[in-house]
RNA sequence: CGCGGGGUGGAGCAGUUGGUAGCUCGUCGGGCUCAUAACCCGAAGGUCGGUGGUUCAAGUCCGCCCCCCGCAACCA
């Protein structure tokens, strides 16, 4: 009988930078249901890796003077390091600038490209020559140039080679009909149903602006360009082309675990590809939500990027990861803060688990000299207690199939809660001052230590470097590999020997200045780095070409006075003023509303551009245009001629 | 009428196919002493954003409205 197969994968990740919560909560949840499958006695494959090509690490690479590959083993040092450190179990580490995956594209592209679904087309765009980059007319800057360096961009053209999507379109929308459970949770399939709807473009799939990356077979004046490239990565992960019993062992994959806002690329591209060639389609793709620290979206600009390892250098892996998985919902946004952080050490893992395998083995030492036997006579609470315990194994199965890890954990600490009771219920301490009661006492003791082993199997898959603890406490030897069908009422043999040691979890304490203290350690409060005054200042922008006298005649300003102004709804940044101009009044849409608000701007003398051709914003016809000041750094200062006549010219 | 997600006791969240509104933390009171000032019990605290409707019965279904958060659009 051939066992069960899984196949789990994360994305892979870019390693322009270190990786932050986030991703150490994305690879949790994956590395969970991967020891999940393996408790269960399946034959688990956990791929995780990096996608290491493109022009923004060529350029990072150049900045620093390094080759892009070096640039990259550097970072790429620091994610192993963190998957290590966060106790992740993959089987593989891939990465994309690996010969074995520049095989696995060059080989897909090419049988695609012979079966008639890529084409040569030329790519137009706007192009800024230094950063050797595409942007689109909305991207720009307000001066209408590069928004990375500020210079002009031109129109370029570039052959390129597309993916014929657009002839899958209808192919997809049937898949999805019949595959409800493709996309989970079920509010991104809608999602991604809809969008497909709106008519599916082809995929631009090649470059030749830069050369980090995999050469397209047919063409090696190309590049292939990301997406394509690091899609593919799931099935080099599974030796695809090179061994075809292991690779069908495991494709088609059993989930590929992303993040929300990459649904649309795994979900729709990558389906088309792999039909394409031919290949099965996964099982699900599972798009879970962010973390919002504090309230707040995490961002650089924020300052409020969380880094994984100072939090598990201070708290400890299994705390972080207990504290990813119990906390939030996995289809949903949910908030990461230090404070319910280390509450929820305290009260879960501290009080609740760590203290109840403290005093339970506190007790067989001290009642028993360390000794655990099942006396017999069993009473109606301990069957209680039995039958929850079988009742827990059971919702704790079906919530883990179902990918509710958060409902399983909360079935899992009822338990533990209901054995703390159960201690005060039987009182022990009570039972030990009446010799009769001898028997009564070992069985508690039992059903205490008996139900700790089965929890610390349960527990295995989210903070797995506690359960081995567990059980060496319990004077069990920890198993390489823990099984769900141990975790049955009986296992703990007569006569084992306890063996108290350290609390699992201590307590953390939380200084006066919000330091906290764990184990007598101290570990000051992080600073929360306020988006630094910016140590290099970013360049003004260029001043730009010289223009002649009448260029700039052609520009006619006047002073300008608000009447009336309000928010354009739904909007974020425009405000609609009725602005008079001498003896006219015009309106004129302005995106000064995060700096303005209405009233303010009510009876000011502005500067306006008052022969400027109108324009429409959010569907409000615009006649001029308000003169700011800004720097560039999201200050901006209205331009004003207090005390002048409407009407009259600015020059 | 751009797309989507939300609005449930002080905070953070659960609430499956409509049938007494739950959990964790916090607060208050009590118990216990085996234990990591922990554990156990009890209490206070919610008109489930608003409004109209369907129903014997709605947080849960339908209509309309308000507010918050992402994305998209918009800085002329």
């Amino acid at each position: 009988m051939t066992k069960p197969t899984y196949y789990i994968t994360t994305p892979i990740y870019y390693p322009s930078d270190n990786l932050h919560i986030g991703h150490a909560y994305c690879t949790t949840i994956a590395d969970t249901l991967a020891r999940y499958h393996r408790l269960k006695g399946e034959d688990v494959w956990f791929l995780t890796g990096s996608d290491e090509h493109g022009l923004k690490i060529q350029r990072k690479a150049k900045e620093k003077g390094v080759t892009p590959i070096q640039y990259v083993d550097a970072i790429i040092a620091n994610f192993k390091l963190l998957w290590e450190r966060l106790q992740i179990s993959n089987n593989d580490f891939l990465r994309t600038s690996q010969e074995r995956h520049h095989k696995v594209v060059q080989d897909a592209l090419q049988k695609i490209y012979e079966q008639g679904d890529i084409y040569k087309k030329n790519y137009k765009g706007l192009y800024c020559v230094p950063c050797e980059s595409y942007w689109l007319e909305r991207q720009l800057d307000e001066n209408h140039c590069c928004p990375d360096c500020h210079r002009p961009v031109e129109e370029m053209e570039e052959e390129s080679y597309f993916f014929k999507m657009s002839k899958y379109q209808d192919w997809w929308l049937d898949f999805i009909e019949k595959h409800p459970d493709f996309i989970q949770p079920a509010s991104r399939r809608n999602e991604m149903i809809n969008f497909v709807k709106q008519g599916l473009e082809d995929l631009c799939i090649t470059r030749t602006t830069f050369d980090w990356g995999i050469p397209v077979p047919f063409d090696k004046k190309h590049v292939v360009y990301v997406w394509f490239d690091a899609l593919l990565n799931y099935l080099t992960g599974i030796k695809y082309g090179t061994d075809d019993a292991f690779f069908h062992k495991f494709w088609p994959a059993s989930l590929h675990l992303v993040g929300k806002e990459i649904v649309r690329f795994h979900t729709i591209i990558w389906p088309i590809m792999l039909h394409a060639m031919g290949l099965e389609l996964p099982e699900e793709v599972y798009g879970h939500g962010w973390l919002i620290v504090d309230g707040d979206k995490m961002s650089k600009s924020k300052g409020n990027v969380i880094d994984p390892l100072a939090l598990i250098d201070e708290f400890g892996a299994d705390s972080i990861r207990y504290f990813l998985l119990r906390e939030i919902n996995l289809g949903s946004d949910g908030n990461f803060s230090r404070d319910a952080l280390i509450t929820r050490i305290n009260a879960d893992l501290a009080n609740d688990l760590g203290n109840l395998l403290h005093r339970t083995v506190s007790m067989i030492e001290k009642y028993h000299g360390g000794v655990v036997e099942d006396a017999g006579a069993s009473e109606a609470i301990d069957d209680e207690l039995k039958a929850l315990v079988a009742e827990t194994v059971a919702t704790y199965g079906k919530a883990m199939d179902n990918m509710e890890i958060n409902t399983a954990i909360k079935a899992v600490w009822a338990l533990i809660s209901r054995a703390n009771k159960y201690i005060d219920e039987t009182a022990p301490w009570i039972l030990a001052k009446d010799t009769a009661k001898a028997d009564r006492l070992k069985t508690v003791m039992y059903n205490l230590a008996e139900t700790l082993r089965i929890v610390a199997i349960l527990i295995s898959p989210y903070i797995p470097t506690t359960s081995p603890k567990i059980y060496t406490q319990l004077g069990l030897v920890a198993p390489e590999q823990f099984l769900l069908e141990n975790a049955v009422w009986g296992g703990l043999a007569n006569g084992t020997k306890v063996c108290k040691g350290e609390p699992l979890y201590p307590r953390i304490e939380i200084a006066e200045d919000g330091a906290t203290i764990i184990g007598g350690k101290r570990y000051e409060r992080p600073v929360v780095e306020a988006p630094k005054a910016e140590a290099p200042k970013p360049a003004m922008e260029p001043i730009k070409p010289e223009i002649q006298f009448p260029d700039f005649e052609k520009i006619d300003l006047r002073v300008g006075k608000v009447l009336a102004a309000e928010k354009v709804k739904k909007s974020k940044k425009l405000l609609k003023l009725q602005v008079e101009i001498g003896d006219e009044v015009r309106t004129i849409v302005s995106g000064i509303s995060q700096y303005y608000e209405p009233e303010q701007m009510l009876g000011r003398n502005v500067v306006v551009v008052a022969n400027l051709a109108p324009a429409k914003l959010m569907g409000i016809e615009s006649f001029g245009m308000l003169l700011c000041a800004s720097d560039g750094q999201g200050n901006l200062v209205l331009a004003e001629a207090p005390n002048m006549a409407s009407g009259s010219r600015v020059k």
